[in-house]
DNA sequence: CTCCCATAG
DNA sequence: TTTTGCTATGGGAGG
């Protein structure tokens, strides 16, 4: 017998409206919403794996005055218009359709679901098994022999299908699909705008329709009906009964005039519907469309050839080639080198012994032969003969390779991800197959799919991609800020990471057990005091501890319970003992756990820690710590900054530490060219202070503690893009007095005001913000029609150029640092850098120079109309130079 | 893997 | 009308 032809058939507005809200917000670079058609055709491709259907139609509503809901709705008056972000992606979605050869279906005064109705019907009578997929209860009506309904349930980033044959409707509801409307009918659904019968309930309507089957046998034995108020209200409402189930029937037989055979499945992974993905940027579903699309695609791309080198004679003669072609392209991950130095050829040999599998990919990628492996010394050996004889050499993550090979500073060198990232710093990763997306328009296997051959070729990807993007980044104007300062920067990270911290191992363990001792102490005083053992670490646990069990009135609560946050518990600190130990129980807890404990673990045996410094991470051009943070390391606390004393220079050396006195402050007055502002900063001994006097018109000798607080606020405030609401949190005021506030903040610096407006202005009219030097940081946020959204994009909006710009100091101040130790000699390293500050290593003898030497460095790495200030110290640890 | 909470500038 | 200041990294709990 012939298997029975399979047809699914997809609620295409309900699944899409299921997919918007499930899915977390989503846009492209140029600020499409995206997310309703990513969370839509994860679930498709789902479907077809799952179903291997024959047939597939999506079916949508058709606006139309016929509408039952929509009539309804309109004499209502409660029908929400759909959101703007997701009306927009309603043709992204039926264009990727079509391109996918999905056919879609409406009809003119029917809703989705009735084309569903009436097609699943006319399926099941020519003898074929349905599908239908909906995110809509309502359609669980259809179940029947040979209908199947599925409903996709997107919760926790995954999505579950659940599936009703009619004994699961019968198993849940109680009631058979037939019934699942009268039920519908007497309960109401205003999620679908159902009014239902006042007072009955699911449970009510349940009971009823399992006794008397239909609405309208209902009426027929009215007196029956066993609990009188439902007695009552029905005999008050029957019309209501009988137009909820005139609004809740699918209508079965539609005059849709379509051929079956027009629903046939073709060719689903086809490179239109490829091209529209990679327009959404839906990068993971890329790869899915990538496995049929690859290869072809690929080929129009011309994948270069891979070439494994079998011998030492043969990598002498790579070697010579390399230092004749005009650039070079170098990639390096724990199994391979990737060298490039023409188009068509990628050459590779193993930094290691690979293993049998990695073997049998490669054998697959490049033909026979066993491969040569280089390591150690052999490898570096090989790498600095490459260096110093290559012309021009691209690579990926060029910081690894210098420390590998030691190379000094020098202009002939491009690192693509740097590159990468100045074009767009808000992408996740810029790893090779990013790269070759990007700007090569060539889908690669990433490295978590095929690390092997995702090494392989990305020695070509280097190659290959530099010259757009120098182009793309010379194209936005950053040219001289990748020159001048991002790529130097990658010479003075590596020193940096190379040199590493010391830090005081029995020290730091002596903390350690300090600190153990008085957790346990105050674990033991906490659990006496609650009456209750219990794990402090749960938030979860200790919100029903203090507010459920104990009473104490809460603040905020969050999606899992009561709120434990230190700045609720710090409210009720003053009148509940328990709360301060709890909150001095979770400082200790940190402390040990994520610094005594933490930081011992990265000590390396030279007695110091190496730490990553990653230059592509953060939005607005900042450097960002890892492994461990030391970008994060406590100084508000006494307890806290106990763990600086740690961090020591070696022995006949000092710490020398610099940090520039609120240097973001400082760029807001010059950018803006405020001439109050301005002048605030020109020699005034306490800018909070100066601002208070200036706000609030009295004298500098008279401004109280609390005006100068308020004035500390307003400044912090501005920077990060103020709200009145913040403001008002922050100085625990009203709303009202601190609109107050920030607006004679803004009558006093008009043209603070100015430039703050100007750069949302600009933000939205470019797509994003630039900074002083040029780096740029898209916004996407302010194309959003959603209140919350679109001012997250002002604010980034007004914070990103200056703390931007202040990113961009740093940096320059460190390349010239560097250089100018250098340059006289001076035996001292930048060892830290924590945003405004740099902690320098520097022998005891040269410690004044050093000193000298940054300051003045780091104050004129700027020539700003505000003139820079740094605090500088030397100390024999970080705490005492801070 | 996500949430909550902590740390820093 | 809506929301409720920016930028990071990491530990621990819990599903």
């Amino acid at each position: 017998m012939e298997a029975q032809k399979k047809v699914v058939l997809i609620d295409g507005h309900s699944i899409l409206n299921r997919a918007f809200y499930g899915v977390p917000e989503l846009t492209n670079s140029a600020g499409l919403h995206t997310n309703a058609v990513y969370g839509f055709l994860n679930i498709l491709l789902k479907l077809l794996e799952e179903e291997r259907a024959d047939y597939l139609a999506v079916a949508f509503d058709l606006p139309a005055p016929t509408f039952r809901h929509e009539r309804y709705a309109a004499y209502k008056g409660t029908r929400k218009p759909m959101p703007e972000e997701l009306r927009e992606q309603v043709p992204l979605l039926k264009e990727l359709l079509g391109a996918m050869h999905i056919q879609t279906v409406s009809l003119e005064g029917f809703e989705a679901d009735d084309v569903i109705g009436t097609l699943a019907k006319r399926c099941q009578k020519e003898g074929y098994e349905v599908t239908v997929v909906s995110g809509d209860r309502d359609l669980l009506q259809l179940a029947d022999r040979h209908i199947l309904i599925r409903l996709p349930k997107t919760s926790r980033g995954k999505t579950e299908i659940l599936d009703f044959t009619p004994e699961a409707v019968r198993e849940t509801y109680g009631v058979t699909p037939e019934e699942f409307i009268d039920v519908k009918a007497l309960m109401g659904d205003t999620s679908d705008n159902i009014p239902g019968v006042p007072s009955i309930g699911e449970k009510t309507a349940t009971a009823l329709i399992q006794s008397f089957h239909s609405i309208e046998n209902l009426k027929e034995h009215l007196d029956e009906v066993k609990p009188p108020r439902a007695k009552k209200a029905l005999e008050e409402h029957f019309e209501d009964a009988v137009f909820s189930k005139w609004l809740a029937t699918i209508c079965l037989d539609a005059p849709l005039a379509l051929d079956l055979s027009s629903l046939k499945l073709g060719e689903i992974y086809t490179a239109a519907a490829y091209e529209q993905i990679q327009r959404l940027e839906f990068r993971s579903l890329l790869k899915h469309f990538g496995s049929e699309v690859q290869r072809e695609n690929m080929r129009a791309q011309q994948k270069p050839k891979l070439r494994l080198l079998q011998s030492a004679a043969e990598l002498r003669e790579v070697l010579r080639q390399a230092a004749e072609a005009p650039e070079i392209g170098i990639a390096r991950d724990d199994l391979l080198i990737s060298l490039c130095f023409r188009a068509e050829e990628a050459v590779l040999f193993y930094r290691r012994e690979p293993e049998e599998a990695e073997r049998e990919k490669m054998k697959a990628l490049a033909g026979t032969g066993e491969g040569t492996v280089l390591t150690g010394t052999a490898e570096q050996d090989f790498l600095k003969a490459l260096f110093q004889q290559a012309k021009r050499v691209s690579a990926l993550s060029l910081k690894e390779l210098i420390k590998a090979v030691g190379t000094a500073e020098r202009e002939n060198v491009d690192d693509l991800g740097v590159l990468a990232y100045l074009v767009n710093p808000l992408k996740e990763s810029y790893q090779s197959e990013d790269l070759a997306r990007d700007y090569l328009s060539l889908l690669l296997p990433s490295a978590k799919e095929d690390a092997v051959a995702a090494a392989a070729y990305a020695g070509y990807v280097v190659f290959a991609a530099r010259q757009p993007l120098c182009d793309k980044v010379k194209e936005l104007g950053m040219e001289m800020l990748y020159e001048t300062v991002e790529r130097p920067l990658i010479f003075m990270l590596a020193e940096m990471e190379e040199t590493g911290v010391r830090v005081d191992a029995e020290k730091l363990k002596a903390f350690s057990e300090e600190l153990e001792t008085e957790i346990h102490r105050i674990e033991t005083e906490i659990f006496e005091e609650t009456g209750e053992n219990f794990n402090l670490n749960s938030p979860k646990q200790l919100g029903e501890i203090l507010f459920e069990k104990m009473k104490l009135p809460y603040g905020k609560k969050t999606k899992s319970g009561y709120s434990t946050a230190a700045d609720i518990l710090e409210k009720l600190a003053p009148e509940y003992p328990v709360v301060k130990k709890i909150l001095r129980y979770r400082m200790l807890t940190k402390l040990n756990s994520t610094y005594a404990i933490g930081l011992a673990g990265f000590i390396r045996a030279d007695g110091r820690i190496h730490g990553t410094f990653h230059q592509t991470i953060t939005a607005t051009g900042r450097i960002s710590s890892a492994n461990p943070n030391l970008q994060n390391i406590p100084i508000r606390t006494e307890m806290g900054s106990r763990v600086r004393a740690v961090f020591v220079p070696s022995p006949g050396k000092v710490f020398v530490d610099a940090d520039y006195s609120q240097i973001e402050l400082r760029i807001l007055a010059a950018l803006s060219g405020d001439e109050n502002l301005i002048a605030a900063y020109r020699d005034a001994v306490d800018v909070h202070a100066v601002t208070a006097s200036q706000v609030f018109h009295v004298p500098l000798s008279e401004v109280t503690p609390l005006q100068r607080r308020n004035a500390k606020a307003v400044n912090f405030g501005v920077v990060y893009g103020i709200s009145a609401f913040g403001l008002s949190e922050d100085l625990s005021i009203s709303r009202n007095e601190a609109k107050e506030y920030i607006n004679r903040y803004f009558a006093t610096y008009p043209e603070v005001k100015h430039f703050l407006d100007r750069q949302i202005k600009e933000a939205k009219e470019y797509g994003f913000t630039r900074t002083l030097f040029g780096r740029i940081r898209p916004v996407p946020e302010l194309k959003s029609s959603n209140f919350m959204q679109r001012s997250f994009g002002e604010r980034v909006a007004m914070n990103a150029p200056i703390q931007g710009t202040a990113a961009d100091i740093m940096k320059i101040a460190m390349v010239k640092v560097r250089r100018a130790l250098a340059a006289e000699k001076l035996d001292a390293r930048i060892v830290l850098q924590i945003h405004d500050e740099l902690l320098v290593e520097a022998a005891e003898a040269e410690a004044p120079r050093v000193l000298e030497l940054l300051k003045e460095t780091m104050r004129h790495a700027a020539e700003l109309r505000v003139l820079l200030e740094v605090d500088a110290h030397i100390g024999a640890s970080w705490l005492e130079a801070h």
